[in-house]
DNA sequence: CTATGTACGTACCGGTCAGTAACAAAGTCA
DNA sequence: TGACTTTGTTACTGACCGGTACGTACATAG
């Protein structure tokens, strides 16, 4: 994954008199570290005692910046999101009004990433898995961002003018969704290499179909 | 604490005379409340004690036939395999000679149970997920049986006649485990309702470009 | 020069984790 | 009967879990 710095301004409170970068410079290691191996080993598979000891802070400044684990890691889980937002909305501005070509643009970038070697998918998707109970918070981050997703994938399906367009955007979702899963299982040489291919070919069929 | 003689056995007990099956109770016990709890709620967040309480058994027993907990939930996963390859096959012999009803059939299984209230998708994917890292029993499990489906949907692919049959088959397997994992995020009403529907299209594209 | 607020660390909490040792009880089969 | 096998019982380990009470260094504000 990218590994950008993007400092998730949280609780800034410019202080009164000069407007210097001020805010507790413990929570944004700790929220980096915990970005890092939240993803690559998963959410229970990584202690709090962990995040701090490789962040070089202790645990009360964590528990100073965020509530409990459960909440540190649904705000990775919205950094996550953000990120999510941008690489998609930057294949849609590649292709203005063309949305068959801002999915094949989005999907080819996916199934490439897909394929790498330490791939690990979405970390919404593993986390809503890991987090099987509802309400949780982790969880609850992961579904509200497949509900819009799914509704922008049926909007940009309506816009190609498919007949079916709930059914294309849902057909389009899976094999998103399929990407992401199959990419950690199989690494280089999966099935996610040809998820562009795929979804462009669904389109095609979805829209001479009728 | 009843420790006297009369334990009150668990109402039957077939223990006089009949010569019936008797090599490991607890094992089978606990294997199956195993299978249970690793399947709805995950394997990192069932705890071993939690598993001998509701098996009504004690840990040494559990770890008399299995080595750890990663081989029990190995052994879980074997078991949950050989029932998906019952339904993978029952569906195929439903259709003989017609791979592409024996995959909406399949499917049409698939996407029906996926919206279900409490569907938890697929145990072996899950666990894939839960255990990233390479060489873990619990994966190793989940990886052969991806595998395995590839190639034989694949095959199945290229029995249709498809001209990239490989991609197809890449294709069909997106579009499943695409349903596994949103079947679990979106429950009723999700996308995984129409994997049956968008994999025929994606059948009928495949073939058609030929 | 105090007074206050902030940022942080030391040390610790009770509970749970997977896993084991040693021994007793009970059923199986010859 | 006696040997064998399976299970239960109790108690324990050492590591780790998420979370916290409390003290301290330091920067300002008055």
């Amino acid at each position: 994954m990218p590994t950008k710095t993007s400092t998730t301004q949280l609780t800034e409170t410019a202080k009164p008199g000069e407007a210097g970068q001020h805010q507790p410079r413990a929570a944004e290691r700790i929220l980096g570290v915990a970005r890092n191996l939240f993803y690559r080993q998963g959410i229970r598979a990584i202690g709090v005692d962990e995040i701090v000891r490789q962040a070089g802070v202790t645990k009360p400044s964590l528990y100073r910046s965020f509530s409990s684990k459960d909440e540190l890691a649904a705000t990775y889980l919205r950094a996550y999101e953000v990120e999510f937002w941008e690489r998609f909305d930057q294949a849609v501005a590649a292709h203005p009004g063309d949305p068959r070509s801002q999915i094949r643009a989005f999907l080819t970038r996916v199934g490439h990433r897909a394929v790498q070697p330490d791939y690990r998918g979405c970390g919404m998707t593993n986390a809503a898995i890991e987090y099987p109970e509802h309400g949780h918070p982790a969880r609850l981050v992961g579904e509200a961002n497949k509900r819009e997703l799914r509704r922008r994938l049926r909007a940009m399906a309506a816009e190609m003018g498919a007949e079916d367009a709930d059914t294309l955007g849902d057909g389009l979702l899976l094999l998103i969704e399929g990407a992401y899963v199959s990419g950690q299982l199989f690494g280089p040489g999966g099935p996610a290499a040809s998820v562009a291919e795929n979804a462009d070919r669904l389109i095609a069929a979805s829209l001479k179909a009728r």
